[in-house]
DNA sequence: ATGGCCACCGAGGGTGGA
């Protein structure tokens, strides 16, 4: 079973290059980020003809995720409950037998601002409400746009801001790991310098000054099948990219 | 020179992203 993750920056500007990679990469299933659109503007046709089915949470203009699947998706569960958020930013979902989590952890624009407390306060929604997923859902993924490189290795060193990579930050990256889930990048050997955002200005790309910020966590029942975890960077050399690259994760049947 | 790009909304520049 092939997962991916992929914050597409506008699924209505990326439909073109989401629909090419569906048939090349053939995941069985895939997390979106920031649709910005609202369901009712969902390319759900589209989607359905390249032979996936999906369920959506979106909203204008900003944020919005949506898990698509070959298999059928049960047990669909928008945002967090018992969490008041108007920003549509979490779904969940299970396929086949496996909890599939599609969220879009808040930016926090910088340290210290109001963004930057409701990331926090997000989060610990967020590790809350897993408990509860996880003691139902033995075999799990929680799969999106983190908004944290956990290591210094997963940051160029020439990123300056304080946000993304704030001790605060990953402290709650390390509470998620807590309770029992596995960064399945780092379950195996991987190269270095390896990164699944490059800022658009700059020759970011080009230069390869990135961040590692989207991640597949696995639950214990899934770490000894993981196979294989990579970022597939062939989207973000495309005309008119997302500034995140899809990354994967393949677990053995 | 403390920006540079991109997408959004909406009709032009402000906001947000990371």
């Amino acid at each position: 079973m092939k997962i991916a993750t992929w914050n597409v920056n506008s699924l209505k500007v990326r439909l073109p290059h989401l629909l090419d990679w569906l048939h090349s990469e053939a995941p069985d299933a895939v997390c979106l980020q920031e649709l910005k659109c609202e369901d009712k503007a969902f390319p759900l046709a589209e989607i359905e003809a390249a032979g996936y089915r999906a369920v959506f949470n979106g909203q204008k203009t900003y944020n919005g995720v949506a898990i698509l699947s070959k298999l059928e998706a049960t047990g669909v569960q928008r945002d967090i409950p018992g969490f008041a958020d108007e920003q549509k930013r979490i779904i969940a979902a299970t396929i086949g037998d496996v909890r599939v989590i599609s969220a879009y952890v808040v930016n926090g624009q910088a340290v210290g601002s109001e963004k930057y407390a409701y990331k926090l306060e997000w989060l610990a929604a967020l590790t809350r409400w897993l408990q509860d997923e996880l003691a139902a859902h033995p075999k799990l993924v929680l799969a999106g746009d983190y908004n944290i490189a956990p290591e210094d290795r997963d940051v160029h060193p020439d990123w300056q801001d304080e946000i993304l990579v704030s001790a605060p930050e990953r402290a709650a990256f390390q509470g998620l790991l807590d309770l029992g889930l596995s960064d399945a990048f780092r379950l195996l050997e991987q190269p270095e310098k390896i990164f699944s955002w490059w800022d658009y200005r700059m020759m970011a790309f080009r230069r390869n000054y990135g961040l590692r910020i989207d991640h597949l966590l696995v639950s214990q029942a899934l770490v000894p099948s993981v196979a294989r975890c990579w970022v597939d960077k062939a989207p973000r050399k495309l005309e008119r990219p997302s500034d995140h690259a899809p990354v994967l994760v393949e677990i053995k049947a």
